[in-house]
Order: structure tokens, then C-alpha cells, then sequence
DNA sequence: CCTGTATATTCAACTCCTAA
DNA sequence: TTAGGAGTTGAATATACAGG
């Protein structure tokens, strides 16, 4: 570390001072702060003449500096994290939600991508879409409905099979290879979430 | 009153997700 | 990367109620 000594009054006090301070003038912060010049010179000038005042001002200076470098690191870990929870989010999406396969082909060929797919997944059984009810089916109120469809799958399954199939807890246990206990807390939670829809429902109004 | 059954509650442990 | 919250679970226990 070399300071500027242009002043040249005080070079001995520099000189002990960077003696007396090897390890503290390595610290990469430390370096970073006095490679500009108004810092540098506040550093110098508070070495050769140290009052309060000139140690005030360099404090103040420090202050801002390691503000700056604390606030860029923040914004930049956090736009890292948002990176990859973004990244993350969208591969889930993805993976739920398989992206179109209706685009066209291309290369003067007709036809579209799903034409080649066969997935046994994607079939459609009418035999499911007429027996499975949902309790969906029985509402009318929109914000039941909604209330509703903002509860877990868990919890959507365990309000049907109670509801509209009218099976008991320990029934549905059996079904869902649960505890009783497990059906019976799941039931009353999809509940009061239900309420707790309701009753916002009603304050935003 | 006792017993059996169904349901509710409490607690600790766990996973998953989100925000920082 | 990590702390904290929400959801879920099973075990243990409590409560309610019908029937003998």
C-alpha cells in the first residue's frame, strides 16, 4: 500500500503508521476504500493531522463506503436467489404444464407434434370424467367456488370423499391409506380455510 | 354405568416452499 | 444458503353419544 506522500510533511507518521498496521492495510475493504483519491486524501490528512474533526470525516467517508458495498452485495445475492427461485419455479411449471405440442412441425411437413406423441397419461376416459364428481359440481355460490379451488389437492380430495360421497373419516382413512386423526384434522383445516376465504371475500368488498 | 365407535385435539416430527 | 411458515402425519388422549 502506497500513500499519496506529496505532502511530504508527514511521511514519518505514514510510515509508522503502515508498520504498526500491516494486517489491517491488507484488509481487501481497506484497499478497496483507498484506492479512490478523496478517500485516500482523508486517510492521509487524518494520519498527519489527527483531530476529531478529520477523523469524523474519514469515519463518515468509511460509513458511506462500506454502506455502498453492503447494498450492492445484498442487491446482488438477491437478485442471484430470485434468479434461481425463478429458474426453479419455472421448471416446475414446466414439468406440470408440458408446453404446447400443437405448434406446427415446420420443415413443409404437416401435421403438429402432438400427432407423433402417444401418451397413455393423456388420455381421455369418459368413464372417469362421468363418475368423478367434485364437490365443485354442487356449488353455485362464485365465491365458494372459489374458496374451494384454493384449497390443497390433499384437502380438495378429503372435503369430496366427506361431502359428496358422504364416507365417514375413518373410511376415507382407509381409502387415502391415512390415520383417521390425519382425515379428520385435513377435513376441518380445508374448513376453516374455506371460512377464512369467505370472510376475506367479504372484507375486500 | 360401561363399552364401543366416531370424531376432535394436542404434540412432536417431518417435508416443502418462499423470502431474504 | 438458510430461517421460518404452512401443511401433513401418526401417536396418544379426550370428548360425545348410542346401545346394552
Amino acid at each position: 500500500m502506497e500513500f499519496n506522500m506529496t505532502e511530504g510533511y508527514c511521511t514519518d507518521a505514514l510510515q509508522k503508521f503502515k508498520l504498526d498496521n500491516e494486517e489491517f492495510l491488507k484488509n481487501n475493504i481497506v484497499l478497496s476504500f483507498l484506492k479512490n483519491k478523496d478517500h485516500e486524501d482523508l486517510f492521509v490528512t487524518a494520519i498527519c493531522n489527527p483531530t476529531i474533526e478529520n477523523e469524523k470525516k474519514l469515519d463518515n467517508a468509511f460509513r458511506k463506503f462500506y454502506f455502498h458495498i453492503r447494498f450492492i452485495s445484498f442487491i446482488s445475492t438477491a437478485i442471484y436467489f430470485n434468479a434461481v427461485n425463478f429458474d426453479k419455479k419455472h421448471r416446475k411449471i414446466q414439468q406440470r404444464h408440458p408446453l404446447t405440442v400443437d405448434r406446427p412441425l415446420g420443415n413443409d411437413e404437416d401435421g403438429t407434434f402432438k400427432d407423433l406423441i402417444t401418451d397413455e397419461k393423456a388420455q381421455i376416459h369418459i368413464d372417469h370424467i362421468i363418475q368423478k364428481e367434485s364437490i365443485l359440481d354442487y356449488l353455485e355460490d362464485p365465491q365458494l367456488c372459489s374458496a374451494v379451488e384454493k384449497l390443497t389437492e390433499k384437502q380438495k380430495e378429503i372435503i369430496n370423499l366427506a361431502f359428496v360421497n358422504g364416507l365417514s373419516d375413518t373410511q376415507i382413512g382407509k381409502i387415502l391409506n391415512k390415520s383417521q386423526q390425519s382425515v379428520s384434522k385435513t377435513r376441518k383445516k380445508a374448513i376453516q380455510n374455506i371460512i377464512q376465504s369467505l370472510k376475506g371475500g367479504e372484507n375486500s368488498k
